[in-house]
RNA sequence: GGCGCGGUACCCAAGUGGUAAGGGAGAGGUCUGCAAAACCUUUAUGCGUCGGUUCGAUUCCGACCCGCGCCUCCA
């Protein structure tokens, strides 16, 4: 079996094949950095690096690209009514979005800035332009000629035929042939950001840098684009047209979209009240490693329906991952092994494996682990589970959290940083006392809790039970658990 | 209107032409000084509605109802 990956192209679930042998050049739409990035926008970064990170552990060496989109008619509105540079107001946001994407446990692609790549766009206009596929109008704007690329549509599986050979139409303030015809080059405004550049001043169209981009950092061809699926038109389409028509070549072979979310049902919109950014969601308490499990348990192409009591769950499932790698590594094991318990490993990991090349089945994957948790459990509740059969289910583990990414707890520390930013964005009203308790919770250190601990064994060894309650009582107020197991006192942070 | 996706238990959510993964929640039980964790049992003769094809459909086909997406820069 290899990896299947349904193609927007072929509007089909295609064997994935690499142009070149055992590497995967893959790019990705990134972010407008005009504002906090939402949990939308991190469902589709998430899959992406979901889709990476499998690559890798299949034995693929990837060279992933995103985008960051640090110029367009918003930002550029924005800054203005801010009374900040261009660069200025982008750059708070590019931090944002690292910090966030880092926080949500995804894997740093190599990034490159629109901004960056000015005199290339200018460059892949004017030889457009030469090929008579681009042209100028008045106001100095290029726009992309769509007669000129008959194959335009096959990706959002429209069709311009009637369209395409319409007569000069005068649309709004811009001169354009056909009305379907996008902007490559926008003419400057007055009090606007610009270039200057060897096609005139201007700014790039939205399209034109991921081309641009795209085919500087992996080829003129490369093996997958991927974005959110409000992209397939026009976004995708249009770089299509422009890279297909100036190479003559394919330009990616395998189209990769991620379906958007619903919240509590409805589809997230600010007027509706359910628009979420990450921040806004640490702050209400909630664990970036909750976050992150209930966005990738849908598979990548199903609508997911994000809820507060789903999110809730997946809290609960992470922690049941979380405690059941912890009885492995904690308890007294005799020598040995137990075949049925190897078979068990073995057997999940190539369920795992097999649901993910199922064109990331994520929600399949997960359903192996937790099969492999129950059985495992009720061996080592049985005493079945023997020394040499713990790095065997430790390994299946890791290789799941390879792809999903929550066993390690460090969503303290990530939570602390996001109660520190609050004040500074005047947010300190919108810190919930569940965010509060999680960063006081982390001050205590280990050697605090083990000290109490060792108190409250002591207590419990004479007898004391009400001493001995009354520290664990304590404990679990500081959001402490305490376990008492025959292998001695295990404790977790809530 | 054009193109596309989906409606599965209390909630989230896989999946299959032969009778329903997994997680959460609920109930009962085991273990425990009490907890916690864990395990066991249990919760859809049913997979939007109505027809059709079939030995057999939740899975295929048709109609209808409902939800969602794209169709001028929203992931």
């Amino acid at each position: 079996m290899a990896l299947r990956l349904y193609n927007t192209m072929s509007s089909q679930v295609e064997d994935f094949q690499t142009i070149r042998d055992k590497e995967v050049r893959m790019y990705a739409c990134g972010p407008t950095v005009y504002d906090y990035g939402h949990i939308g926008n991190f469902r589709t970064f998430l899959a992406v690096d979901m889709l990476q990170r499998f690559l890798r552990q299949s034995g693929y060496s990837v060279r992933y690209v995103m985008n960051i989109t640090d110029v367009d008619d918003k930002i550029i509105r924005n800054a203005a009514r801010d009374g900040v540079s261009v660069q200025q107001y982008t750059a708070k946001y590019e931090k944002a979005f690292l910090e966030d994407s880092a926080m949500i446990g995804i894997q740093q692609p190599t990034l490159v800035r629109a901004t960056d790549h000015i005199p290339q766009m200018a460059d892949f206009v004017a030889r457009l332009v030469e090929k008579d596929i681009a042209y100028r109008t008045d106001d100095g704007s290029y726009y992309f000629r769509i007669a000129k690329f008959p194959a335009y549509g096959k990706l959002s599986k429209k069709d311009f035929g009637g369209m395409i050979d319409s007569a000069r139409v005068e649309f709004d303030e811009y001169d354009k042939d056909s009305a379907r015809d996008f902007a490559l080059w926008k003419a400057p405004k007055p009090g606007e950001a610009f270039w200057s550049t060897s096609i005139g001043a201007g700014r790039p169209g939205w399209h034109l840098e991921c081309s641009v981009m795209s085919m500087e950092e992996l080829g003129e061809t490369f093996d997958l684009h991927a974005g959110g699926e409000d992209l397939v038109f026009p976004h995708h389409e249009n770089e299509i047209a422009q890279s297909e028509s100036l190479t003559g070549k394919m330009f990616a072979r395998f189209w990769f979209h991620v379906r958007f979310l619903l919240v509590e049902g409805e589809k997230m919109s600010k007027s509706l009240g359910n628009f979420f950014t990450l921040r806004d969601l640490v702050l209400k308490g909630h664990k970036p490693s909750s976050i992150r499990y209930l966005l990738t348990s849908v598979p990548y192409r199903n609508q997911l329906n994000f809820t507060f009591d789903g999110l809730k769950q997946a809290a609960v499932s992470v922690d049941r991952l979380r405690n059941f790698r912890q009885r492995l590594n904690c308890g007294n094991f005799s020598p040995g092994s137990n075949p049925e318990m190897q078979s068990l490993a073995t057997e999940t990991t190539d369920r795992m494996k097999a649901a993910l090349e199922d064109d990331l089945n994520t929600a399949q994957a997960q359903a192996a682990i937790f099969e492999m948790v129950r059985r495992a459990n009720a061996a080592l509740d049985s005493n079945a589970v023997q020394k040499e059969d713990i790095p065997s289910l430790l390994a299946a583990l890791e290789k799941f959290d390879d792809i999903f990414a929550v066993l390690n707890d460090d969503d303290a520390a990530k939570m602390k940083q996001v109660f520190e930013w609050a004040p500074t964005e005047g947010r300190d009203k919108d810190i919930g006392a569940e965010l509060r308790d999680a960063v006081q919770f982390a001050q205590l250190s280990g050697a605090d809790i083990e000290n109490k601990i060792a108190e409250m064994e002591a207590a419990r060894r004479s007898r004391n039970f009400k001493s001995s309650d009354a520290l664990r009582t304590e404990l679990t107020t500081a959001g402490i658990i305490i376990e008492n197991t025959k292998d001695g006192v295990r404790w977790r942070r809530k």
